[in-house]
DNA sequence: CGAAACCTTGACTTAGGTCAACAAAAGTGG
DNA sequence: CCACTTTTGTTGACCTAAGTCAAGGTTTCG
């Protein structure tokens, strides 16, 4: 019952529970050229798509996501980052996307003259952007090809690190290969991410539950009771 | 019925049918940077998923399609090149997808190593990367939320220069506003492109040319009557 | 405690997938 | 240049995964 993050619910941060970074924020932090730390609150909009592009931003601790709407109202969240990850690139003078918080997040800003000029950060945004890239790849194939349930098995495999996705590494070993996580979307946000309607997320996770391969705490706390049989569900094995 | 590119069909490049780059290639072609020009058919492969990820390429002329395959043998071909495009930086030591020309193709490739040294291409690098993240967004949007018609409206409008996607300019004027389209993909690599069967791909098609938006002159071969009107069935507007 | 936001479940509908037959191109080799 | 095979595209009949609509149940929070 009692998680590892003793704390307070919806707060304290979780170590066992976010991913590895995948660039590596201390080195890289754009407080070395000029840029500042700013504070956001949950579900806080950075920017919205369309604004005029004038900051590059680093999130150095907490969780964004990148989504574009269509007239109609529909809505795809494009990208779930993580610490480490960068944004606000939109290689033109408008942001593509709308840029919004899903936890508090600490995000370093910079301008994007300052961009132009340091090689250095060229460098470091070269190695993101093709790790986003490469995210993004693999997100289209879930988006194009996978069924109802391989995209909710592949969403919570993608928030163990070091398994699902592009660096899985297999089953760790025997032993019992369970695994607590914190979501920190709600199912309308998972499901515009996922390319699924709420009721379908609602019903994929209920299935799951209902044959023993999670467990739900509460509905953005899961317990992955085996991590090896929900991976064997991504249609990636 | 005459095409305005008079030649040989399936040969003769078609300048009115293809996009203008979006990176610049004669400015920033890795042949500066001591890259080599090289050849490659139709449909051969440049790499393969998986394989070690030795040079960076940039497309120069022709057409190329990143894809990538599910064990069951799901594809889904996550981008399509034109010439600017940059592809084989995977971020890692494999290739995130495998690399095949659409059409026989000019591609100048340059060794990792070189690109890792210059600033210069560090630059043209993060402009490029930046410019394909935008696409790869507004492609998860159609692949997440759009229907069958949206999406063959959308990538029809794709090729047709300065209109659908990004920089949609809106109609031209008043004006016929007709437009001729050579695709070179399959019916197949269409529908792995926009997470469809190639049968719904061939039913949409079919009503299309039913409905007097388009003409089919052959499979690949397209003649838009209004451009406009087919803009209107992408959900953009 | 009560309102608002969020989630779950059931009944029903439908867009697009599957399977199968056939048609039309495009190569191939004599 | 013409049979012949292979590949590619079209169409119809049918099926199903996921969407829609609607009713209730839970959480969260003032």
């Amino acid at each position: 019952m009692a998680y590892f993050d003793a704390g307070t619910p919806g707060q304290g941060a979780a170590p066992r529970m976010t991913g590895a970074p995948i660039c590596t924020p201390s080195k890289t932090s754009f407080s070395e050229f000029g840029g500042k730390a700013v504070q956001y609150d949950t579900h806080a909009v950075i920017y919205y798509e369309g604004d005029p592009a004038k900051r590059l931003y680093e999130l150095v601790k907490g969780s964004v996501m990148l989504y574009k709407l269509l007239p109609d109202g529909r809505r795809q969240v494009v990208e779930v980052l993580r610490p480490g990850d960068i944004f606000g690139l939109a290689g033109s003078d408008e942001n593509d996307c709308t840029a919004e918080t899903l936890t508090n997040a600490e995000i370093q800003e910079i301008d994007l003259k300052q961009v132009e000029r340091s090689d250095a950060l060229q460098r470091t945004l070269t190695r993101c952007l093709t790790n986003q890239m490469r995210v993004l790849h693999e997100h289209a194939v879930l988006l194009g090809r996978k069924s109802a349930v391989e995209r909710v098995a592949s969403f919570l495999m993608h928030l163990v690190p070091d398994r699902g996705g592009v660096g899985c590494i297999g089953p760790i070993d025997d032993s019992d290969d369970g695994f607590d996580l914190r979501l920190h979307m709600t199912r309308q946000e998972i499901a515009d991410y996922l390319g699924l309607t709420i009721e379908t997320v609602s019903r994929v996770v209920s299935d799951l539950k209902r044959r023993g391969v999670i467990r739900v705490d509460r509905a953005d706390q899961i317990h992955l009771n085996k991590v090896c049989s929900l991976c064997q569900m991504t249609g990636m094995h």
